[in-house]
RNA sequence: GGGUGGUUAGCUCAGCUGGUAGAGCGUCGCCCUUACAAGGCGAAUGUCGGGGGUUCGAUCCCCUCACCACCCACCA
């Protein structure tokens, strides 16, 4: 038929069936199709720069299920796009500007912005391309960005909805504070390390007494500037007096009280703390509880404010250091300890983050959170694997409210406006920007400089693509999306708030399944990233191996977390190439296909030998077990099966044994259904290859990706069959491995004798004898029902042939009865066992049905098996 | 401090409801047999982390210990 190279060259076809497809819009979903929907939104890749190996696998994850219902008949669509990822991406232009020696603030917010959204264009272009280039069928038209113009639509209603709910409040508390991005830090952003610190003990002496003191113990000795009381446990006896009393802050003697608080611990330190109402969260409610003064000590930046006294102008860390010294100096300082605690890091940049008072806006999470836990509780949403319900549970259980404001350029601004007249104090809280202050009706109204934290609009992303809060048809068509492929990094930043946005706003949930796959990392177990220099990069692997190859590697390494070398993809390259070259002998030997032909004629199946029986039942068992298995999100299980099938038996075996045989048309036709069939299957998980090998073998058809799945087919699933052709199977390794053993040149051919006392093995052996003669390279084969003589043969196999015993020289009867009789008495062991159990009242009372049923069974079938040893035993002939 | 996952061949991992251990890579033989050397055929290698228990029988279930990894947490 067609000619085809030696060697699958990846390059070419990637690029063409990327273009193809493309033009094609092969992909695009529409709502009124008539078919039933299946819906997927891709965790959108931030803006900030490529796609890594983590994309890859998310990617091709989804790529698989989607390409799957696809063919399966569902109206299918992946939404594609991109997050704008506010500090993460606001910093990688900060840093881009800064080589020009420039700050943000210098070229002012407006031309800021303007890089971003160049940054964004060409990033958000690459980004997308690095998708298409992966194989990824989504529905490219229909891309969306989080902060195009429909979608910041979507985020501003929810602000006002939420707002106006009273869900949405303004308020001055501890967040978490990066000095270096100047911005407030979600609890989820605030990364926490074990950090080898110190815990230092400070004397503060008592007003009334100074020669008498109170030790405190702190972490962070440089927030004692800040400290307007100290508090104990009243149920401390050491304390319990001195309460009340006044101490004198060393360095900057401000008097301060000491006052009784049930959070102190008395067992920790030496059981009484300082109290940093400004720079604590902690400090921050027992200042609340107890009426005490906040002193902020610090710029934005972390550096010391004019209330840090001859501090001022030093870095924290700086003052830390200076502060420590003045106190030993002045004799306060009475210990210094290792100790190691967790401290909070900027996500982001990694600076160590300050809790700092300040004024941010907050979502209240409770009342969301409540049908968010219901919803999984009931199962209507469910995670796979299982275990990251608890993970989710515990979260949702213990929520925070949700500091939502940040203080940079890049990002939703915040809708609200402040009227610049002093009565009016309510901010204007608005879908669209006011004209005036609705109390004073004052024109000159300033909008909120801050911006919302990307997950405020990422929470929205599986109806706000589908073009909400506008009621349309896609809406409701697609909504909500079946699965939800995500990394477990990011359930409670992203999957855990789409699960309480989509009941809150949509009033349903917006998935049904959560699938959370592993990390990928190094061989030696660390996170692949740029920063580390051990990322590999998905690119350079499909300009190596092909986009095929690093799909079908990827997935068939990604039970857990995935251990990623470069030669980890040589599994799926070699795959790529088998199928290539099982192609090239198939369409080099198909002249006449008949294009009506199918495998599923039982009338003819009857009549068909039994290795070409035996494939299409392998087919239709794999083909089987692969649905399952997608569908239940094991994808390296159904890749394992892909593989097992294709090589180990189609190639391996059914086209090694048809070889000679290709005049027969019938041949030519199973061989060529065979194949067809097979690309459909691996279709999802290899789509460029498929493809390719799809068009040349079916010009007059529409792409593979359009294909049907094919149907099952449970007639043809025939497991006698499958165990008529392992034995076979058996027989050629037995006699492969005397070859080898007696070292016979494989061009050498040897005679053989072969007999069974099993009238079914003869036949067999008759059936199969031209595949015994080529696959085993045997010259005069003769089956015989008898034993036979030393001197006629080479290798003789008596007995049931199921259990070969191929053997070099005659049988040692003898040996071989006392093996059977030690099966036996093994048999009849377990066997009593059993039968005791079954008598056994107490386990008959408690095991269930189903054990007890299962236990005969088994019963059953060792005294079965027992009778056909005995059989072997009395059949062997001394 | 709480939680989760892991410990199986030299390496990376399968092993779904208990019944005498599997794959890929690597290693070692023999083959360039015209689909494929990115290939074929064959071989070797495991007290299934330690200890205990349940069972006729445990890699699998229960307890316990050890080690590794990750997540969560406001003990200053």
């Amino acid at each position: 038929m067609t000619e085809l190279s030696k060697r699958f060259n990846f390059k070419e076809i990637d690029n063409k069936w990327c273009a193809h497809w493309e033009d094609k819009n092969l992909f695009h979903a529409q709502a009124d199709s008539g078919k039933e929907p299946y819906t997927i939104v891709i965790p959108p890749p931030n803006v900030t720069g490529i796609l890594h190996m983590g994309h890859a696998l998310n990617n091709t994850l989804q790529d698989i299920i989607i390409r799957y219902k696809r063919m399966r008949g569902y109206e299918a669509l992946w939404m594609p796009g991109c997050d704008h990822a506010g500090i993460a991406t606001q910093n990688v232009v900060e840093k881009q500007l800064a080589k020009e020696g420039k700050k943000r603030q210098d070229i002012g917010r407006e031309a800021f912005l303007k890089r971003l959204w160049e940054w964004k264009k060409e990033y958000g272009d690459t980004i997308i391309h690095q998708l298409k280039k992966l194989g990824s069928s989504c529905d490219w038209p229909r891309t969306r960005f989080t902060m195009d113009d429909g979608y910041s639509n979507a985020v501003r209603e929810v602000f006002v909805r939420l707002y106006n709910k009273g869900l949405i409040y303004r308020g001055e508390y501890i967040i978490n504070w990066c000095p270096r991005c100047h911005t407030a830090l979600s609890d989820e952003e605030a990364e926490h390390h074990e950090t080898q610190g110190n815990l230092y003990y400070i004397r503060y002496p008592f007003k009334d007494n100074p020669n008498e003191s109170l030790t405190v113990a702190t972490t962070r000795p440089e927030t004692m500037l800040g400290d307007t009381a100290v508090a104990v446990n009243k149920k401390d006896k050491r304390y319990k007096d001195r309460i009340g009393k006044t101490l004198v802050l060393p360095l900057i003697n401000r008097e301060i009280e000491i006052i009784n608080d049930e959070f102190v611990d008395p067992e920790f330190g030496t059981g009484a703390v300082k109290v940093t109402p400004a720079h604590d969260p902690n400090d921050f409610e027992m200042g609340k509880r107890h009426d005490l003064e906040f002193i902020n000590i610090m710029h934005p930046n972390a550096v010391l404010n004019d209330q840090a006294g001859d501090f001022e102008g030093m870095d924290r860390f700086e003052a830390r250091e200076a502060i420590v010294e003045a106190l030993r100096e002045a004799k306060y300082l009475e210990k210094v300890e290792p100790h190691t605690h967790a401290v909070g890091h900027c996500y982001r940049c990694h600076t160590v983050v300050e809790p700092y008072l300040s004024r941010q806006w907050f979502v209240k999470m409770k009342p969301l959170a409540k049908p968010a836990i219901d919803a999984v509780k009931k199962g209507d949403v469910t995670f796979y694997p299982k275990r990251w319900t608890k993970v989710y549970m515990n979260w949702m259980e213990n929520i925070r409210d949700w500091c939502i404001s940040r203080q940079i350029w890049w990002g939703h601004r915040i809708p609200v406006w402040y009227c610049d007249h002093q009565e009016c104090r309510e901010p204007i809280v608005s879908q669209t920007t006011p004209e005036k202050c609705p109390h004073c009706g004052s024109a000159n109204l300033k909008q909120d400089e801050d911006v919302l934290d990307t997950w405020f609009s990422s929470w929205l992303w599986p109806f706000a693509t589908l073009g909400w809060p506008e009621k349309n048809k896609d809406l409701k068509y697609f909504y909500p999306t079946a699965s939800l492929f995500t990394a477990p990094e990011i359930i409670f930043f992203w999957v855990a708030r789409m699960i309480m946005a989509g009941i809150e706003f949509m009033g349903e949930i917006p998935f049904c399944d959560v699938y959370l796959h592993g990390t990928v990392r190094d061989t030696k177990g660390r996170k692949m990233s740029k920063s580390l220099g051990n990322a590999i990069d998905p690119l350079e692997i499909i300009e190596e191996y092909g986009a095929d190859a690093l799909r079908f590697s990827l997935i068939i390494n990604s039970g857990q977390d995935l251990y990623i070398s470069k030669e980890k993809f040589e599994i799926g390259r070699n795959f790529a190439n088998k199928m290539w070259n099982a192609s090239r002998l198939i369409l080099m030997n198909t002249e006449t296909i008949d294009p009506s032909f199918c495998l599923g004629s039982t009338k003819r199946i009857k009549d068909l030998d039994l290795p070409s029986k035996w494939i299409i039942s392998r087919l239709y068992s794999t083909l089987k077990k692969v649905s399952l298995a997608i569908e239940q999100y094991r994808y390296s299980e159904a890749e394992s099966l892909i593989h097992e099938f294709f090589w180990g038996n189609f190639c391996d075996w059914y086209l090694e044994i048809i070889k000679d045989r290709w005049d027969d048309p019938t041949i030519q036709n199973i061989a060529f259904k065979i194949l067809a069939h097979s690309l459909k299957m691996i279709h999802p998980f290899m789509p460029f290859v498929t493809e390719e090998i799809w068009s040349q073998c079916h010009k007059d058809k529409e792409a593979i990706s359009l294909q049907p799945w094919p149907s099952d087919h449970k007639d043809l699933v025939d497991n006698s069959t499958e165990d008529h052709m392992q034995t076979v199977i058996d027989l050629v390794t037995s006699l492969r491995n005397l070859r080898a053993q007696w070292n016979i040149k494989p061009q050498e051919k040897i005679q053989c004798h072969l007999s069974s006392k099993s009238k079914k093995d003869i036949e067999l052996l008759n059936e199969t004898e031209s595949v015994l003669k080529n696959l085993a390279r045997i010259d005069n084969l003769t089956i015989d029902k008898k034993p036979i003589e030393k001197k006629d043969a080479v290798a003789v196999i008596v007995g049931n042939i199921k259990g070969a015993v191929p053997l070099g020289d005659l049988i040692d009867v003898k040996q071989e009865k006392e093996r059977l009789l030690g099966q036996i008495s093994e048999q009849k062991k377990v066997s009593s066992g059993l039968t005791n159990r079954l008598k056994n009242k107490d386990f008959l009372k408690k095991a269930p049905k189903e054990v007890i049923d299962k236990e005969k069974v088994r019963l059953e079938s060792i005294h079965t098996k027992i009778k056909e040893l005995e059989k072997i035993i009395s059949g062997l002939k001394l």
